[in-house]
DNA sequence: CCGCTAGACTAACACGCGTTAGTTAATCCG
DNA sequence: CGGATTAACTAACGCGTGTTAGTCTAGCGG
């Protein structure tokens, strides 16, 4: 066995990332101590080294399984569209992902929206890699019926990055106590992103 | 005279302001050291404090800057309408001045965007409250165009939100040297907004 | 029932942090 | 030209950081 592996799998260690995921989320990377989220779960510092071989392995845990599971979510719910989905529900299928998890996972979104910066050169390298790829399947959503004339658009490249960022700041403001259910949310950034994409014709039925 | 006040206007503070501008932005306020910042600027840790009374000062300093101009270029923009503006003119107005702070202004955007927590409590609330008051600014045009039905939107708020989000993103990927010059990324944005709030029937043709 | 392991503990280390004190050289004003 | 001010410097302080070493104890498998 090595010294110390990178993480663990027990109940202490998931106490860990929820208190350090809370932490990183509220004050940042940085601002978080050890000795801070040690005491948060009810051990001393020292503690934590048996469950992550160091406070950036933390985040790097944290920050793999945030994309994974967005990642998922996104692959999910684009399999579960119909073979013949037109190009306005694979977009709403998309979005209506993207919201619910921003929505659902505030914390986790936060930190891989604002720390990752905070990883070791080549973690960050993979996160960034990880992101990009999941951009690109919005990307290719908005290409794809832009091409087909369901969409119309100024610049694709910059309403794609619109459409993420108006969910991404979701898990800045949202509150699940709030006026909103998360379901109303999803439905109203589907709705937004249709707007944002909307061809003066309207979109077109299938030809094939 | 106080033992150290809080800023200074010689050329060598403009400088620190700029050292320190940078590197708030791209690492982040709790990530940077006094030292690093002295050593961008050629001088020693301790000089600084001939400019500054501490850390937190700067970052102070640079974020009522980047609120007053940001708020005081959207308060130039709209004074430049005429009388009889449509609420689709004053959008895009806001719209435009918006997108073109945050493309020219990228690190003020950022600090202003991710550090604020790092002030001290009382700056904090005062920051915020600068923010709020220029975000209630789009707020109120959007509610009017709704109230008039120029516009439609299936949330006032999270509209607002959604169109004050994609423009602060341009901060994060906008590069003065890349394919779009500030005048087209502001078109592309202002067309964006009118999409968004795009009512069915078209905008309405004033009354009075 | 015994030995091994997992996981907590205490103690401490080396280092870097923001900041202060005191000094010195240049520059500005009367 | 001289006194005062500005702004740089060196040196250092106290503290908190992430991390390691070594120890102790409870619980589980053979």
């Amino acid at each position: 066995m090595l010294p110390s592996a990178s993480q663990g799998g027990s109940a202490t260690a998931d106490e860990i990332r929820l208190v350090a995921l809370e932490q990183f989320a509220s004050v940042g990377y940085e601002a978080t101590t050890m000795r801070e989220i040690a005491g948060n779960v009810g051990i001393k510092a020292a503690s934590l080294y048996n469950h992550f071989g160091s406070k950036e392995a933390m985040l790097w845990d944290l920050t793999l399984t945030a994309l994974n599971e967005l990642t998922a979510g996104c692959a999910l719910a684009m399999s579960r569209l119909p073979e013949n989905a037109s190009h306005g529900d694979r977009l709403a299928a998309f979005v209506s992902s993207h919201v619910d998890y921003h929505a659902r996972n505030r914390n986790q979104a936060l930190v891989v929206n604002s720390q990752l910066g905070s990883l070791s050169a080549p973690h960050f390298r993979r996160a960034v890699k990880l992101r990009a790829s999941y951009e690109a399947t919005l990307r290719a959503i908005v290409e794809a019926g832009v091409r087909d004339g369901d969409f119309e658009s100024p610049d694709i490249r910059v309403t794609t990055y619109a459409i993420l960022q108006m969910g991404v700041a979701v898990s800045t403001w949202f509150r699940p106590d709030g006026q909103l259910t998360i379901e109303e949310l999803c439905a109203i950034y589907v709705q937004l992103a249709a707007k944002l994409l909307a061809a003066r014709s309207g979109p077109r039925k299938r030809v094939g």
